[in-house]
RNA sequence: GGGGAUGUAGCUCAGUUGGUUAGAGCGCCGGCCUGUCACGCCGGAGGUCGCGGGUUCGAGUCCCGUCAUUCUCGCCA
């Protein structure tokens, strides 16, 4: 027999009745009834029902065993009688008699329970995370992700992509988050930077005549986390191909990114073809440009029914030309106690107020509109505004006012507020879509200037003819998002492979050739030697993970994460240098006060 | 860096208007218990009420400061 184990502790069925067997894992949880002594002993692959009975010549060790002692135990499998059968175990069937039991590792006293998984303190988890992960529910996150990385890496293989890893000490890149910096010891006052993504690597690996490629590949980024953006590092389904236009990208990873879906969704429907929603669209419709399309609310333009009525606060601002006024619609949200609850929402966001149309039964049965707004409006615009948004008695609409491109957000804010609070949200679905048609570059308030909106070797609609005859600002890229449920899960674009064409296109927002020769001089480089078009995108593994575990939180589907503090309690990083380490690397410290 | 919320036993939390020796559940330790599977029963240990200052005869409770945790804004091409 196996040293520590015939049989794992999930294993065991009544067909094994009669077998001596030997098994090794954790103490789950022990009930000691003074004359007889349950053990529930716990592997990975499930829970065993240990029996110790004061004849057995274990019973004087099984009586000193704690949670979470790590053993080992012999005995005799045994069908449990009819009335003590556990039907919520697998194993429930049978239980072990046992006639010896081994402490293979005994636990000091707990700092984390495992058993019950209550809720305990971020950083004691942290800290303790190798107990932590003992727990079910983040242990089954963790196999889960291990089982969609996988599924992840066969999807890509079986259509025809190579698997490269990139540099991870490589050089900062000039554009985007902050970079992790890594000193150089040969090179005094140099430092490397850890890839916030492998962009101008997989650009070049096009360059260098590999058709297809993809990674799971790590990210590093210093900036400040999120409950959905951990500190540090994550990782992306990075992907690249040649000769391609924007279609050929969707087309090959809508099947790999749905297919994830289904495989792991454990039975909720997943959208089956992607909607295509322009960016301006999607921010029309959902305020947003990542929609939640799980709620069934899609806002309308209402300027008309505004423009010169009774309301004249609506009525003033249309005057001004690039204002409008945009309606939400809210279905079973006619009752005034939730109108006015949405309206102090909208001022503790900082808002004037939210006005808002409910619709209800009159005494003799017609449906008349009803609020602040209606009175203001009259009969005959509010019934208008009923027809155009297609509500009913019991329905609401609320109104947003202003400059789109400031209130946007805030009207996208607003939908959601709407869907949870009505409960019109069905969450047992993954409504996935792509954005696509976003602008090539955007106006930076601070700097006053044009810049670039996302990536800067993305291709503009039009080439040199769309760099040269459109206003930069109306100009759409070959630039697209996948969303899902509210969450950007990833990102990808044409590239831009002619060098004439880039060199425009960093003029517009600014910069010279010198500059993009300074900081990009390989890719500067690659583009003159055959660059064939190409594009490609990234994917969130650690977001898709976290949706198809149904938590809302990346730690509960990362191994050892960072604390908010970007700080690593159970490793102890980051950590003091030794001076000896200091002066290798040519670094002297110069710390705040 | 800005804003909000929260700090009471190892953990989750209660603690009245400022008033006796600060409590409960879980966990831990000890005892009892032969069919439990969230075992049960009895007992016990465990507290600088985050820290510092102030008001008061008296502060867990009120005030000021500070630190920590957490959410959020900035940031994340």
């Amino acid at each position: 027999m196996h040293p520590y184990r015939s049989h794992t502790c999930g294993d065991l069925r009544d067909s094994h009745v009669g077998e001596n067997v030997r098994l090794s894992g954790w103490v789950h949880r022990v009930r000691d009834h003074g004359g007889l002594l349950f053990i529930d002993l716990r592997d990975q692959y499930g829970l065993t029902q240990v029996v110790a009975d004061p004849d057995s010549p274990a019973f004087a060790d099984a009586e000193k065993v704690r949670g979470e002692w790590c053993v080992r135990v012999e005995g005799e499998v045994k069908a449990r009688s009819e009335d003590t059968i556990n039907e919520t175990l697998p194993t429930g069937k049978i239980e072990i008699f046992i006639s010896k039991l081994d402490v293979l590792g005994a636990s000091k006293e707990l700092p984390l329970p495992v058993f019950g998984e209550p809720d305990y303190p971020e950083d004691t988890r942290l800290k303790f995370r190798f107990l932590d992960l003992r727990r079910e529910t983040l242990h089954a996150n963790i196999l889960k992700r291990s089982a969609i990385i996988a599924s992840a890496r066969r999807r890509m293989n079986a259509i025809g992509f190579n698997e490269f890893q990139t540099p991870i000490l490589t050089a900062s890149s000039p554009e985007g988050a902050r970079d992790f910096l890594v000193p150089s010891r040969i090179h005094p006052g140099k430092f490397y930077a850890l890839p916030q993504a492998p962009q101008q690597f997989k650009q070049l690996l096009m360059m260098s005549g590999f058709d297809k490629y993809f990674q799971i590949a790590p990210c590093f980024r210093d900036e400040d986390p999120r409950a959905d953006r951990l500190p540090g590092e994550f990782y992306q389904l990075d992907m690249e191909m040649s000769f391609v236009e924007q279609e050929d990208i969707l087309t090959t990873m809508e099947p790999v990114i749905r297919g994830l879906f289904e495989e792991f969704a454990e039975g909720k429907p997943v959208t089956q073809e992607f909607p295509r929603i322009p960016y301006k669209e999607s921010l029309r419709k959902y305020g947003s440009d990542k929609p939640d399309l799980r709620i069934p609310i899609v806002m309308e333009e209402v300027s008309d029914h505004f423009r010169g009525s009774g309301f004249k606060i609506f009525a003033r601002m249309l005057e001004e030309g690039s204002n409008e006024v945009w309606g939400i619609p809210a279905k079973t949200g006619g009752a005034r106690t939730f109108c006015d609850r949405m309206n102090s929402w909208a001022q503790s966001e900082g808002q004037a107020g939210l006005g808002y149309i409910f619709w209800r039964k009159g005494e003799d049965g017609s449906l008349e509109g009803a609020g602040p707004l209606a009175k203001n409006i009259g009969p005959e615009r509010t019934e208008a505004i009923r027809t155009q948004l297609g509500l009913d008695a019991g329905d609401a609409c609320f109104f947003v006012a202003g400059d789109p491109k400031k209130f946007y957000d805030f009207a996208g804010r607003a939908r959601n507020r709407v869907g949870e609070e009505l409960n019109l949200i069905d969450r047992d679905r993954f409504d996935l879509c792509w954005i696509v048609d976003f602008p090539m570059y955007e106006w930076n308030e601070d700097e006053e200037k044009v810049d670039f909106c996302h990536n800067p070797f993305s291709m503009p609609k039009g080439a040199l003819e769309g760099l040269e005859n459109t206003d930069p600002l109306e100009l759409d890229a070959y630039q697209y998002d996948v969303v899902c449920n509210g969450y950007e899960i990833g990102s990808g674009a044409i590239r831009n492979h002619s060098i004439e064409v880039m060199k425009k296109a960093f003029e517009i927002a600014g910069y010279s050739e010198d500059v993009l020769q300074e900081r990009f001089g390989g890719m500067y480089r690659a583009f003159q030697y055959g660059a064939p078009p190409h594009g490609g995108m990234a994917a969130g593994m650690d977001r898709i993970i976290m949706l198809l575990c149904g938590t809302p939180n990346l730690r509960e589907i990362s191994l050892f994460p960072m604390n908010q503090q970007a700080q690593d309690l159970l490793m102890g990083a980051p950590s003091n240098a030794t001076n000896q380490q200091l002066r290798e690397l040519h670094l002297r410290l110069n710390l705040p006060e």
